[in-house]
DNA sequence: TATAATTTTGAGAATGATTCCTAAAACAAG
DNA sequence: CTTGTTTTAGGAATCATTCTCAAAATTATA
């Protein structure tokens, strides 16, 4: 595990948050300033696959990656762009029975207005 | 209402399927062939925001544009991109109800392997 | 430990989807 | 028709992300 792996995995497990690869490049150079974007992209594609954290795709938005690897949904507040989690039980299962598949993983984006946006 | 825009939608109206921007761009074009691609985007972006067509937005691929604008499911195969609508009723409400919050609109893309993939 | 084989890095170029810019064309009133 | 507004085509620009590749780091091996 090199240093740069290390570092990222580090920094998505202590955030208190989703960040962007582009926030996590930031964090990274703070500690280390010859990162390259390259490498926090490389790692983080690296970790994903491994399922060692996970990745939110929200429309239209750069992609948030996440410490939590169970699956869940995210409540996006359309106007500033926070990222709630939410834990729905059994919604794997009822598409899994409903449809007779095996479902791998599912991104499950609810979109609001936030209290403090309204 | 111009004649791209009618266009652009009669494609999306007509094809049964969740074509993509370039698709419809193709598509478009053998009828209209001056119509540029920024005019699809720009009009998909319209119809979108009046809700007459809608969009599915899958992670790493380009979006896809649905004739059908009530709200539901997707099944990806993440082998091939077919892309199989589902309807799973009320999870809007449970959403709503856990979180206490008003709901505009889901994504909820569920991801597997096909039968033909397998 | 020294050395060879493998992996990963940094830096920047390349890509792909999408948006933006602008002068010209189309359209909608009056 | 004439004027004012909207939309277009075409291409440049942007943004997130991936790719390229020689050099550096890491790991395996003798």
């Amino acid at each position: 595990m090199t240093k740069q792996k290390l570092l990222i995995k580090k920094i998505i497990e202590s955030a208190n948050g989703h960040l962007t690869a582009e926030e996590i490049y930031q964090l990274a150079k703070a500690q280390m300033p010859h990162i390259a974007l390259g490498t926090v992209y490389r790692n983080l594609g690296k970790l994903c696959e491994a399922n060692e954290i996970g990745l939110i795709s929200v429309s239209g938005k750069p992609d948030h990656y996440d410490k939590s690897v169970i699956a869940h949904g995210h409540l996006i507040c359309d106007s500033c762009g926070k990222i709630v989690d939410f834990h729905l039980e059994d919604i794997k299962d009822r598409v899994e029975k409903l449809l007779d598949v095996e479902v791998i993983s599912y991104d499950f984006n609810a979109h609001y207005v936030c209290d403090d946006c309204k």
